[in-house]
RNA sequence: GCCCCGGUGGUGGAAUGGUAGACGCGGCGGACUCAAAAUCCGUUGCCGAGAGGCGUGGGGGUUCAAGUCCCUCCCGGGGCACCA
């Protein structure tokens, strides 16, 4: 035993990161006899630097990779970029750069960084979105979804900012106002392009319940922003000879109507306005509470009374009030409702407001339909129909039905299908996206660029020093010729949404250097992909469109799946305590050193304050730089606690002494290994002659079947647990012989590998291996050492543990039950009382009960 | 308001209805050292000298047995929101 050798990380890192580039290990063969497996993590954008929240995804996507590569499978783990977008016109235009060379010497500086991690990942298939031919292809897609009719083009409101003299982004528009002008935003119409999600709003939602890989949460959340609602519309009749279209989902309750009410932006409600001041003031009034001021007023609901009325559909000397009401959303519907106060709340506190009647219709089962009353609270619930003519005992099912029937036979109603999903409005007037390849003639009007003209490329030089969208000043690249009449005509100036692009870069990464979009063997393949790995902030929009365009290009032919994603998982954020001085400015963790339980400002001396551990933002000055402390204690350290500990999904607190505690791991796996002595030879059969050996080749054994089923359902943090075990296995296992000796350091470091592969690679090869770990199989494990062949049993008298005995592994109930009754604590805690009755869990645990 | 998650030692967190607190961090005691670091050994839920008692947000229930299942309430986080 030599003297302590300690690690060094940052050599072995880098000598075992070649090795693995020299002989390809990572780059993904195109053809296999194994099972595939894609693993993805959602690519980055190229900011310039990671942040600890990609060193936590992309840690966990190669785990999984380097996982399922051992266990045999072919595996595709590529890597790009997400590179279009406002950062870098942002930069191009403060720094005057351009914002190509920001964009990618960011990529180049990050694609280090990432390279310092250590990851698995097949470099050779590396793309950037703002690369010509990755918008070249995805033009050729946009002109396909055209033609399929899946885009069309239409009016929509933009934020127009009249000083910049541009479209600006919601997240551009601080207060109302623009973010760099500081000019109060106006609302434009502006002819926009759109993808017609909503054609697959029932697909997308059915979709759902096939994703049984994907978190509950994810799926709910995406069910409710679908928001699809069956229900009917139908007109009623007004005492202006003027028929109101309404939306309900509630028909059955008909009967119980006391009010017909419109939306502020309803088109009646607009006519009457203008020659009705006071209803005009109420418009303009709603207009207002629009953002902020509707937390501050906090949903009153507020109406006003038209003085027009509607006939009941049923009864048309019954006539209801038409009103203009505050809680009515043009958006969703018709932009008008009848309200039935008895079943809705919102309508209840309409009514009672404005002192409408509240009839009750639906009786739930366990009241009297002679006495039940509605007091402050709307009844939802299922129930008997009253009070509703010839609906009267009808349940809600059979009410509804009755009534939709009854109104399409008179032709005033039709069952409808109502969705809260909008169609998704593309167009950008940005110059840092995928130009939209469309041509605007004077005489064709709107003509698509034909394929053999593609790509339609940004420009070489962007010009910032310009009102409004450069490409839209640019006239040398604007104008052109129309391919159908050759006539004069322009392009279309503005560039696609970068969602789009994130919505089919893992179908391009199949075959990134294919000269269509996709190549279909390759995508049939691979697709889907098999564990998808990002943030919770994705759940809804980049998730849904990516679906979406999985869908649309398969109904184009282009995929076979439907589903990109079979398997998802969202990790929690990384987050880090914070810190304040005296005058309550945020300081960073640099900035600080803690004595006693204190902290104290490193240039002062004087006393910070420590506040709640945050996610990490430049903003709160909370952030840990990866590359510092990849520098100090190497990837496999950073890697190791990001998955230690604290469960993938859930957020994880970075701590300077969980680091610390990461990197004495490092170095103890690292001595256990460099300082085994005399091990037999790699290869040596192994046999547990004596009771320690087989102690250790149990802990061996049971440590593998652990580790591995952890991994299979991305438990990391339990198989971390399982390793430590392991570990304090090996260290006290003094007595146990050096063939069992071998096989735990072996089992530790094969277990470890897809964690910590440096480290792995460095123990392996000082355990007197040539091949590398990254080319080694998952070690197995035999099912007869994972069991002790005795277990140690409690005994319960009364359900209170009493005692303890050890008894053979399977021991017959008889022979346990005696036992138990033999054990001391059993008898004290029995006080001479016979048992009543004695439960045998074999193997587990015996129940007395007195 | 509605829909999801959560609530377990000083702390991050384990636990197919079957020994609550695995494993890590931190603490305490010790060994080695001139000393420190590193390392190693022991210990560490609470109360109690001990026997023992009490303990998984509160209350109730099912069960031989509940952190786990059911009901109810409280608290924290997330999502959606006048969606008819």
């Amino acid at each position: 035993m030599g003297a302590m050798a300690r690690y060094n990380a940052k050599e072995s890192e880098k000598h075992w990161q070649a090795e693995w580039d020299a002989r390809a290990l990572f780059a993904t063969p195109s053809h296999s006899d194994k099972p595939k497996c894609y693993v993805l993590e959602m690519f980055p954008y190229p900011s310039g630097r990671i942040h600890m929240g990609h060193v936590r995804n992309y840690t966990m996507g190669d785990v999984i990779a380097r996982f399922r590569r051992a266990q045999g499978y072919n595996v595709l783990h590529p890597m790009g970029w997400d590179a279009f977008g406002l950062p870098a016109e942002n930069a191009a235009r403060d720094k005057g750069v351009s914002p190509r060379d920001w964009t990618y010497e960011n990529i180049a500086a990050m694609r280090g960084q990432l390279k310092m991690m250590g990851l698995s990942l097949d470099w050779s298939r590396e793309f950037a979105t703002c690369d010509v031919e990755y918008y070249h292809q995805q033009q050729k897609l946009f002109l396909d979804f055209y033609k399929a009719g899946f885009v069309y083009r239409s009016e929509a409101d933009v934020n127009w900012d009249p000083v910049d003299m541009t479209v600006l982004a919601n997240e551009q528009v601080i207060d109302g106002r623009g973010w760099r002008s500081g000019a109060i935003v106006e609302r434009r119409k502006l002819s926009q392009w759109f993808f017609k999600i909503t054609g697959f709003a029932d697909e997308l939602l059915q979709g759902l319940d096939t994703l049984d890989r994907w978190p509950e949460k994810v799926r709910v959340m995406q069910k409710n922003w679908i928001g699809k609602s069956e229900g009917l519309r139908f007109q009623f009749t007004l005492s202006n000879q003027t028929a109101l279209d309404v939306f309900t989902t509630r028909p059955d309750t008909l009967f119980g109507a006391s009010f017909v009410a419109l939306s502020p932006e309803h088109p009646l409600a607009q006519e009457l306005a203008k020659t009705d001041k006071k209803l005009a003031a109420f418009i303009e009034e709603c207009r207002h509470i629009g953002t902020a001021e509707a937390d501050i007023e906090k949903a009153e609901k507020k109406g006003y009374d038209t003085g027009l009325t509607a006939a009941h559909p049923f009864d048309t000397n019954w006539k209801l009030p038409v009103m203009v009401a505050n809680f009515v959303l043009m958006g969703y519907g018709t932009g008008a409702i009848f309200g039935c106060p008895a079943h809705d709340q919102r309508d209840l506190d309409f009514a009672r407001k404005y002192k409408l009647s509240v009839t009750p219709v639906v009786v739930p089962s366990d009241a009297d339909p002679k006495t039940f009353e509605i007091g402050k609270e709307a009844y939802a619930g299922p129930g008997r129909l009253a009070n509703s003519r010839f609906l009267d005992g009808m349940t809600v099912e059979q009410a509804k039905a009755d009534v939709a029937s009854r109104l399409e036979k008179d032709g005033i109603g039709e069952r409808t299908v109502n969705f809260r999903l909008r169609d998704w409005l593309v167009s950008r007037q940005r110059p840092w996206g995928c130009p939209i390849p469309m041509i605007h003639c004077e005489k064709c009007g709107v003509v698509p660029v034909p394929k053999d003209q593609l790509p339609v490329k940004l420009p070489e030089v962007i010009n910032f020093n310009v009102k409004g969208n450069p490409l839209d000043a640019d006239t040398a690249w604007k104008i052109t010729t129309c391919p159908t009449c050759k006539g004069h005509a322009v392009r279309d100036t503005d560039t696609l949404d970068t969602f789009a692009d994130s919505s089919w870069y893992f179908t391009r990464f199949t075959n990134p250097d294919f000269d269509e979009p996709v190549d279909k063997q390759a995508a049939d393949y691979w697709l889907p992909v098999d564990q998808y790995i990002g943030g919770i902030e994705h759940a809804i929009l980049h998730l849904l469109y990516a679906r979406y365009f999985t869908r649309a290009m398969s109904k184009l032919g282009l995929v076979k799946v439907a589903e990109p994603f079979a398997g998802l998982f969202t990790q929690g954020m990384v987050c880090h305590e914070t810190y304040k001085d005296a005058e309550g400015a945020w300081v960073s963790p640099e900035e600080i050193e803690k004595r006693d339980g204190k902290v104290f400002l490193r240039s002062s001396g004087q006393e910070a304050t420590v506040g709640a551990s945050e996610k990490m933002s430049k903003s709160k000055k909370n952030t840990i730089a990866p590359e510092t402390i990849i520098a100090e204690y190497g990837a496999d350290t950073i890697r190791w606690f990001m998955l230690s500990d604290t469960p993938p999904e859930r957020d994880i607190e970075w701590t300077d002494a969980g680091a610390e505690g990461c990197w004495r791991f490092v170095n103890r796996i690292y001595r256990l290994c460099t300082e085994a002595g005399d091990l037999p030879a790699p290869g040596t059969p192994v046999s547990a002659d004596d009771e320690a050996s087989k102690a250790l080749r149990q802990a061996s054994h049971k440590a593998i079947a652990a580790v591995t089923d952890h991994l299979e359902h991305l438990r990391f943090n339990s198989a971390v647990a399982q390793l430590y075990t392991l570990a304090n296995a090996i260290g006290g296992a003094e007595k146990a012989g050096p063939a069992a000796r071998r096989e735990a350091l072996e089992a530790i470091v094969l277990l470890s590998a897809p964690m910590m592969p440096h480290l792995a690679e460095a123990c392996w090869q000082a355990l007197g291996h040539s091949k590398l770990v990254a080319e080694t199989a998952w070690p197995k494990y035999d099912a007869a050492l994972t069991q002790s062949n005795s277990v140690t049993i409690p005994i319960q008298v009364n359900g209170k543990r009493r005692g303890e005995i050890s008894m053979a592994k399977d021991a017959d109930s008889k022979t346990v039950e005696a036992a138990a009754l033999a054990n001391d604590g059993v008898i004290r805690a029995l006080e001479g009382k016979a048992p009543k009755k004695v439960i045998v869990v074999p193997n587990r645990i015996v129940n007395i009960v007195a």
